[in-house]
DNA sequence: AGCACA
């Protein structure tokens, strides 16, 4: 609790690993330890200098991020203890998988916001599963704070509106979400609502 | 301790 918080993302970061275990080995547990917690793209390590002992665990969804720290921060893994929080920048897999990705965009703090839109403290939800329920969308976007209300529209739970008290929280939640998988066949779209 | 991916 004592270290900086970075923001609720699908990507975790693992550090205080083991380094004298082979990097593909050590890929492979991590993969055995963490999948219990929802659908991994990928699992990064690299023992460089800089990179020995840690290693990013990019989940499908920030949910199964959030609950894979909540269960595997202190946890004992060989003969240490995990550190277990949130990665400070997304990862490129997930861009991938929302097909956002541009190589150029490496290391630019550029959001993956269609710039089509003006910033909205309001956020519009499409694809929904037809079934969605409004409970569902609270606890969802609850994760992020600012939270103001869900609304769904009458005669079509497809498409929802989420509204936080300031834009930029509004805009958090939109990053982290996008494409989120409410269930296997709906890959959420966030966007901004119209002003 | 250390936040990458080409």
């Amino acid at each position: 609790m004592a270290s900086i918080q970075a923001h609720p993302k699908r990507t975790v970061y693992v550090h205080n690993l083991p380094d004298k275990i082979k990097d593909e080995d050590l890929r492979r547990s991590l993969y055995g330890v963490f999948s219990q917690f929802g659908g991994i793209l990928e699992v990064v390590t690299r023992k460089t200098i800089k990179t020995r002992g840690q290693a990013w665990i990019v989940f499908q969804d920030v949910a199964s991020a959030a609950n894979a720290i909540r269960q595997m921060d202190s946890f004992l893994f060989y003969d240490k203890l995990l550190r277990v929080s949130f990665a400070v920048s997304d990862s490129d897999a997930v861009a991938k998988m929302l097909g956002e990705y541009k190589p150029c965009m490496r290391r630019s703090q550029t959001t993956s916001t269609p710039d089509t839109t003006e910033p909205h403290n309001i956020l519009l939800l499409i694809n929904l599963p037809v079934d969605t329920d409004e409970k569902r969308l609270q606890v969802i976007f609850g994760q992020f704070p600012g939270l103001k209300e869900v609304r769904l529209i009458q005669n079509r739970h497809d498409v929802a509106f989420v509204e936080y008290v300031e834009i930029h929280q509004a805009t958090q939640a939109m990053n982290s979400l996008q494409g989120y998988l409410i269930d296997p066949d709906h890959p959420m779209k966030i966007v901004y609502a119209k002003k």
